[in-house]
RNA sequence: CGGGGUGUAGCGUAGCCCGGUUAGCGCGCCACGCUGGGGGCGUGGAGGUCGGAGGUUCAAAUCCUCUCACCCCGACCA
């Protein structure tokens, strides 16, 4: 098989596909827009995962599972949640298959119609809700902070390997609170907990900022969210996290009883990060010779390869090699000693690098001779020999260093790619000819975003957090802003 | 879901327009040998319901219909 990727400048999105595909990550399946997750694709999810579930857990969540399929009328209490996702939800209808009579293989027992059609859940807010109403009685049942590591189905009509499947891999958080303040306060919690994964696992920087009215999830009050930007100048949305208001516990009524005896509904939030991140991650970091990991979320951080003609030679180095093996695990760095025979080392070297590996060790006759080894930078493609004195410290300390160099990197892209425009002309052109975020003046209405979005097809991605107060005008209308907000292109 | 395109061995493809022996090539795979500090070389070998179903025909990878999957562009979305 020809491993030789296509560039990113002659095709970007083929250019992703393959790396998802050649690199070993993923791959389609039978089924219309659902991936086969593969061993070392799922190895950096499990990273990810690791990650998040120790981060939730410190701030206090607990995990849960709730079950695939929904109800239908569960699903239709929330008026604007049911309205967002009614377009691709996949419906159980059946519980019972038979032969057909006329031998044209297996059918739908048409006899063994469900009584109630059941959603595959596209999210769970649903049938979290409808079991929060039996577990919150009293305000010392809250807050009540849930997360589920699930799937879930969304019949999408446009799919690519990781951004955007019909099914995928999340987690998605449910939590319950007594106070309006305290349900924000945690939405903002999760939103910067998501920031700091993306930015120290990832090292991929994001912008946090909350969404417009119509980008805002279904049935939310208020949906924050973390903002990437990819390396041909598309934006990814990276994480959410929505303040839900009392929405859900109108529709599924869930009320407690205050300290001062008063019934009232509780407050709620939602959030989910999905398998998309490990898209934003190729699409943050690689290059023209194939994926790019960030030290962090490396399934193997460090490979060594030996390099030898004879016996004797192969086993001297073995010998040294398991030797730093070892070394290397008690530091809690993940390595692996490629000794396959089967595979000669310029092979092995080009294999190491499509799949992205962060330092490789490569070790030969000469080597043990000098006490020397060639060690390798994925991030720089850069080589240089050192000495195997101490060589433990010397990895530990460059895998942070390509950790932070990883990071930089993509920060200098991004703030390089955020461009301040003040009329609509130079808006055009920046988007474009140049690509990335841009920061303008917008009048706030629902009407002027979706007529950009139409002329060009940006979208305002979030209105920043940071954003400063400045007097301005709307790029379109010309009608008075009071702060910049971004838009681009997105996935 | 609308427009365009593509499905031939594990992967990439030639052949299709203009139907006609045994469907060709490269990579990969298997065996053996030479090799080995960047995907090395040689010799021999295995592997195909030509995406699927139906039709036209003496004859279909090739023509027709339907269908499925994938890619690109729209609409939708994490």
């Amino acid at each position: 098989m020809s491993k030789k990727l296509t560039k990113r400048s002659e095709d970007y999105s083929k250019w992703y596909n393959e790396i998802v595909v050649k690199a070993d990550l993923a791959e389609n399946s039978g089924v219309r827009g659902m991936m086969v997750i593969k061993p070392y694709g799922y190895a950096i999810w499990e990273k990810m995962q690791a990650e998040l579930d120790r981060m939730f857990k410190e701030t206090g969540h607990e995990n849960a599972y709730f079950p695939l399929l929904i109800p239908k009328s569960y699903f239709s209490k929330e008026a604007s949640h049911v309205a967002g996702f009614a377009k691709e939800c996949a419906v159980v209808t059946h519980y019972r298959l038979k032969n057909d009579e006329n031998g044209k293989g297996i059918i739908v027992d048409e006899n063994a119609k469900l009584e109630e059609e059941l959603i595959i859940r596209p999210t769970s807010e649903t049938i979290i809700w409808d079991s929060y109403r039996k577990w919150i009685q009293s305000y010392r049942d809250l807050p009540l902070l849930i997360n589920q590591w699930a799937n879930v189905v969304r019949w999408e009509m446009r799919t690519r390997l990781f951004l955007r499947t019909a099914e995928f891999l999340w987690q998605e958080g449910h939590t319950a609170h007594a106070t309006k303040a305290e349900a924000i306060e945690e939405t903002e919690k999760m939103q910067n907990v998501y920031a700091t994964f993306a930015e120290n696992f990832m090292a991929m920087p994001v912008i946090k900022g909350v969404k417009t009215e119509s980008e805002r999830f279904s049935g939310a009050l208020e949906t924050y969210t973390i903002e990437a930007l990819m390396q041909d100048g598309k934006a990814l949305q990276a994480g959410t996290t929505h303040f839900l208001g009392q929405n859900f516990a109108k529709a599924f009524d869930v009320k407690f009883t205050s300290k001062e005896g008063k019934l009232d509904y509780v407050w709620a939030t939602s959030w989910g990060v999905s398998t998309r991140l490990m898209g934003a991650l190729v699409m943050t970091h690689s290059d023209d010779f194939g994926l790019v990991l960030p030290p962090k979320l490396a399934p193997i951080q460090v490979v060594i390869v030996p390099i030898y003609k004879t016996d004797e030679q192969f086993d001297a180095i073995s010998a040294k090699a398991e030797e730093m093996v070892k070394e290397f695990r008690k530091k809690g760095i993940s390595v692996k000693y490629d000794h396959r025979r089967t595979h000669k080392p310029g092979w092995k070297f080009a294999e190491y690098e499509l799949k992205g590996v962060p330092l490789r060790i490569a070790i030969g006759p000469r080597d043990l001779e000098n006490g020397t080894l060639e060690l390798a930078r994925r991030d720089t493609l850069t080589k240089e020999i050192v000495s195997q004195e101490n060589i433990s410290n010397t990895i530990a300390n460059l895998l942070d260093e390509i950790q932070d160099n990883l990071f930089n990197k993509a920060l200098e892209y991004r703030n390089n790619h955020i461009t301040e425009v003040n009329s609509f002309d130079e808006f055009k052109e920046v988007l474009e000819n140049k690509g990335g975020f841009i920061l303008a003046h917008w009048d706030g209405t629902a009407e002027t975003e979706e007529k950009i979005k139409n002329i060009t097809k940006a979208t305002i991605r979030c209105i920043p957090l940071d954003a400063k107060d400045e007097e301005g005008k709307c790029i379109l209308t010309g009608k008075k802003s009071s702060k910049r907000v971004l838009f681009s292109k997105a996935y």
